[in-house]
DNA sequence: TTTTGTGAATTGCTTCACAGCA
DNA sequence: TGCTGTGAAGCAATTCACAAAA
């Protein structure tokens, strides 16, 4: 290994760097295809374009947030978004007192009432959106997004929603993720 | 089955709600122990409280959260925390200018300075914390916490945090959640 | 009967080991 | 020599199938 010449990459370095074996790497790479050459290794331009590819992030995403308020205003001052192709496209909220307001992070955006859900998603594309609105709100605005095409859901509230089956929910669920730091830190404490 | 009495529930029954086949629930029990009788099934009351101490969910963990912004209000005013057992104990930052504010949604609570981490961890056995600094911080604050004898960090900042191995970190990354979504919302389309 | 708990069979995933290419 | 891709081996998880208990 030339840490010098850093144009490829070896099955090796990846392993390291991930925690895990070599073989389990060539494997799972080998799956989608042969993008490797013996003796060199991976290409590291090649196989970054090739995994970008492959889980669908060579494109830019447009993604909505619903709900301007703590959560949301967090959210949108996200600077992660960007680096991985999602673009805040719009944010919405249904307190009028908020419409109108600057989205703080994001130049150029601000709050726009919930009835314009339908024609953004439909003139921008609008395949994902966010959903941070409190609870007893967030199965309404699901129904609502699902309605104007949206196909994927990244839920904050802790509900669970109820959607169609081409319709992908993921949940961010913080009792969830404490509960299993919880049993971690039991675990290593019984070592 | 009969529905109105519902103080054992099968095996059968469990895997039809967790999707998953009737022998997968009995062997992950028994590997725990055995809590079923045959012929009945298992007692909701017994399962439960065996499945909280197996958990570690039977008890209260105090945890505290270590950042005021749009974030850390977002977090501090979530309602399911004490429902699995958790107890927001203390909010930190280290702007004076929001040290001393109370923390909306738990009655009681203010924020208080960064310096105070170590004497409150260790007067109230504090072995969870939520991290929502901005990413430049996370690290730094991580380390406090680590020092002070947090066990457990939940992340929330877009950063690898460094920590010894007995400590366990679980992040919330919210990019890598889109692009999971993203890539259900395309395999749904090759479908 | 109904349903558990568990050896045995099976499936699927990971690692090994090596042929073949650069 | 260095490294990939892959058949074969090894290992772990899941499912099957059934004795035993209620």
């Amino acid at each position: 290994m030339r840490t010098s010449d850093q144009r490829t990459v070896s099955s090796k370095q990846l392993g390291a760097a991930l925690r895990v074996t070599p073989t389990q790497i060539r494997k799972d790479l080998a799956y989608f295809g042969q993008f490797g050459q013996p003796g060199i290794g991976y290409d590291v331009n090649e196989l970054t374009s090739e995994i970008r590819r492959i889980l669908g992030t060579d494109r830019t995403w447009n993604v909505i947030l619903v709900g301007a308020g703590n959560l949301g205003m967090a959210l949108s001052a996200y600077r992660g978004f960007a680096r991985k192709g999602f673009k805040l496209s719009a944010v919405f909220d249904d307190d009028p007192s908020k419409v109108g307001r600057p989205v703080s992070g994001v130049p150029g955006l601000q709050v726009l009432s919930m009835q314009e859900i339908g024609r953004i998603v439909e003139e921008r594309q609008v395949r994902l959106a966010i959903v941070a609105v409190p609870a007893e709100a967030a199965q309404s605005v699901a129904e609502k997004l699902v309605a104007a095409g949206v196909k994927g859901l990244l839920n904050f509230a802790p509900v669970n929603l109820n959607v169609p089956a081409d319709v992908a929910v993921s949940a961010v669920d913080l009792a969830v993720q404490l509960e299993q730091l919880s049993f971690q830190v039991i675990c290593a404490r019984s070592d």
